[in-house]
DNA sequence: CATGAATGAGAGTTCATTCAT
DNA sequence: GATGAATGAACTCTCATTCAT
């Protein structure tokens, strides 16, 4: 709702703007690896602790830095968050791109797309963390708009090529975009569930309620274009 | 030889049982006002700060107390929200119940059950966050198991009336609770998606796609049984 | 060194003195069994958890009373320990009374005396703890001179029967009283080293070097005198 | 797999080792000093207020700190306490050394040893109550196992030249250990004695006892040599 | 760019003690 | 005499962040 004030210290990504020359170009290769180190660090030292046990301190350490350091390549510890999920996401794109790879078609192209995302968050249940680090009481926190708008774009994204596959299928376009958003629905309170330990109660495994849901959803495919 | 370690200091519960005179009686529901007035005062500072700038200090100043005093009702921080989150679900089950009061019956008493369910949070979406509170990072706090055993069963309780319902649609057992399971999810990914505002990427409602879902179920009730 | 102010609520004490009819003497009686009770439970919780993790609200609960119950007797959680050491001191004094019965003469009646002091802090430790405890900081802490008067003169009585039994073998009375503070130190010091651990450093045991001593000493008694 | 748990903070005494060019130096030599600071800042307020009174706060304020910054040189108040008790006990070392340099021989040789050790604490009470602040209960505190090692190492040395000095006077090294280990509770013994005003109770001064515990050590060691 | 010392605010928790009832 | 609720002051410790160097 409110939008967070510019970052303290926008450190490396500014001056990107008035690179030009080769000099200023290989100093900003060299700010990238850097950040990526400091990313990297952070990544570990988030999957390995958790998130709440994760310091800006054991960042920079892990990292080779002090703590001081990260404000050059971060503006804040949500920003370094953003820049993981964006990160996250990333990686979930690639293994949606090859999971369709194969060049699967009709209804196995939808099962191969909407898979490689359950299974992401499945297999990585971390990520799913990170995605909902960042909306802790369910409200966005110290993004700046325009890394939300980044982050929105990259899972949108990652579902297109299920919507893509529906469609293709013969489902109409409004009605593909619906069920992607079921679908989604699904897939998240399956993970959630899933993660948290409560589909335990119900002695259920996520995996075949997953199945179940997609295969009903790919005979309304069939049905929707008749 | 060694007596139990302290007095745990959570002492008016208990004391319920060694009450029987009018005074005793007389203290004891004093305390349970005076307990009350902590918990709505942690309840109003949760649901206007979130739960992370929601501190000790937050609520007994709300309450009208001194940090110290919070520690005569509630053993730990973790033990107030524990309290929260079971009185939450003590409100849920008697929204549920009330949509079922009217005695519907058929198809009708399951979109009773569900919709109550789902209403519940999609118009308190705190009483969601309390929900997850206590799964940060996806896991299980500072919750004793016999608390974490009350939450799971009052839980399963609010669910119990819609698979109830469902079976009296001539749904076997099994597949009840599957569906049951499966509904769950469903609702808890679109209230996260609502919530989290992710929804809107979709322009959809949540609203409209939970009673989709539900009619859906419905169907394939009237299908299982033949 | 500083005064503390009279206590502030003398309790039960008091009262003693105003007592005169059987009423007051019955009042007076159970008072102090009561008290004794609160005693009974200090010294237990006491010896069980050790000084540090032992509270007023232990203590209180071990007796079953509540904590502002406990004021009623002791006009502070020192005046406590300092009648707990005084009771302590009086079972000091039982033990070595005890031993000396068989009415042992001679140099025997020093060993006698001797050893019971220190078996007696050998074998209860915690003990040795409650007379350091008023002395944190090697200074007297909430003791009322008047206590203070009465724990010394209760030490001093302990002591006595070594130095009576030294002078009977003929050992003036002013070398007598500097044996026996000598002894006394030693004693006190073997403790400590024996109860902190440290005597195993030097891979001796404290009831060897205290036996050794003593017969030091005895011998030293027999010259003394010719 | 697990990076260790976090930098633990004290940092400056482990970057000795990479420290090499000028600049690490000053750096280091700057922390030094303020380590000391601290450190100075704690035995004051010990000396001052006592153990009890005294709090990483006061230390902090002393030293002109905020409470925070404080665990930038320890890692806890045990740990600082360490490092003040081995201030100490180095302090008590440098005493013994110097009172042995004139090349004393002989009996003399143990007379300054022992009585160099005696005198350290006799003028300097609040170094024994450093001694015992770790005993509590008379069990040790969180010290680290190596700390503790570290400072029994010390406690040693400073007794080493007594032992030493009544080897050289002939006495079999066994004896020689067990005399020095009675010394030394002979020693602690007079001290406990004389700090808590208990020796006052025999109207004796701790000196006078010590130097005749002496004497007659010295005459044994002449006896055993034969 | 990086350091690393330091801040400052705050966290949860404990406890002897008081006092109206 | 006893209750028990409450105080109030303290405690150790953590952490994101800042800034002079």
């Amino acid at each position: 709702m409110s939008t967070p004030p510019a970052p303290a210290r926008p450190a490396s990504a500014k001056r990107a703007a008035k690179a030009g020359n080769p000099r200023q170009l290989r100093q900003q290769a060299l700010a990238d690896v850097r950040r990526e180190r400091v990313l990297d660090a952070a990544r570990a030292a988030f999957f390995e602790l958790g998130m709440e046990k994760t310091s800006i301190r054991e960042i920079a350490h892990r990292a080779g830095y002090t703590p001081g350091a990260i404000y050059s390549y971060f503006a804040s510890k949500e920003a370094l968050y953003g820049a993981l999920l964006g990160e996250s996401l990333a990686r979930l794109n690639e293994r949606v791109q090859q999971a369709l790879e194969p060049s699967a078609a009709g209804p196995a192209r939808v099962r191969a797309a909407a898979t490689a995302f359950f299974d992401f968050y499945r297999e990585n249940p971390r990520d799913l963390d990170l995605g909902f680090y960042l909306f802790q009481g369910m409200q966005p926190r110290g993004l700046t708009p325009e890394l939300n708008e980044t982050l929105n774009t990259r899972l949108r994204q990652a579902l297109q090529p299920t919507q893509d596959a529906l469609q293709s299928l013969g489902m109409p376009a409004p009605q593909a975009l619906q069920e992607l958003t079921a679908l989604f629905a699904h897939t998240v309170g399956l993970l959630v569930l899933s993660h948290t330990g409560r589909i335990r109660m119900f002695r259920q495994a996520s995996q075949d309620l997953f199945d179940k849901y997609l295969e009903q959803l790919i005979r309304r495919a069939g049905t929707a274009s008749g």
